[in-house]
DNA sequence: TGCCAGGCCCTCTTTAGGGCCTT
């Protein structure tokens, strides 16, 4: 099964096109499921996280000021990732905060992401809510340490997916669950599942 | 203090509105 990237940005808010900017950022690369390789940093931007953003993540400025600067960290991780396609929980979050934080460096993604929030939605309707921590409660997931934390978020996101390609594979009887496979299974329309997958 | 964005998805829908997710 070829790698994927799993990865978790904690940020100053929730819009780079409204000047917030990442934090920490964290990546894990998977393959067969489990973890094979890790990258995690606090990051430097130059900007001040509001009381309630670092009330939520425990990430103060404190923290962030100490860090290596947000230049220096965008392109260690971006060579990190390489060419591997990557995974996030509501990835449309942090594709938005990964394009902004590489263009900055003058870098430009080469891969799509998959989002774990959207294939849950399909793979596990019955869930009680898709947040990330609920859907951990749910699937009965390990605890992987603080909640909103980059590195924490990553692994606990990395295991949600692991969760959720066992069921694929028991109830589909699909040996090789991949990236490409989890982007179609989150084009596919919810509720949909069982047609599209029945055939593949 | 409370709010901000953006995309998905459902419904009392499609000439719209609001909840869910991410920080």
């Amino acid at each position: 099964m070829a790698t994927m990237a799993v990865i978790d940005f904690e940020t100053t808010g929730l819009s780079p096109n409204r000047g917030d900017r990442a934090t920490e950022v964290a990546v894990v690369l998977v393959e067969n499921g489990k973890p094979v390789r890790r990258y995690q940093s606090l990051m430097n931007a130059g900007v001040n996280i509001p009381g309630r953003i670092q009330a939520l993540t425990g990430i103060t400025n404190d923290m962030v000021a100490a860090a290596p600067a947000a230049s220096a960290v965008m392109r260690e991780v971006s060579d990190f990732v390489e060419d591997f396609p990557l995974v996030a929980h509501n990835a449309a979050f942090d594709q938005r905060f990964w394009d902004a934080e590489l263009a900055r460096v003058k870098r430009n993604r080469r891969q799509e992401f998959a989002c774990s929030m959207l294939i849950a939605r399909r793979v596990l309707p019955h869930a009680p809510s898709h947040k990330l921590g609920e859907l951990a409660a749910f699937a009965k997931l390990p605890a992987t340490g603080r909640f909103h934390r980059a590195q924490a978020d990553a692994e606990m996101a990395a295991q949600l997916l692991a969760y959720m390609t066992k069921l694929v594979q028991r109830d589909y009887r699909i040996r090789d669950v991949d990236h490409d496979l989890w982007c179609r299974v989150q084009r596919t329309p919810v509720g949909a599942l069982q047609q599209v997958l029945a055939d593949y």
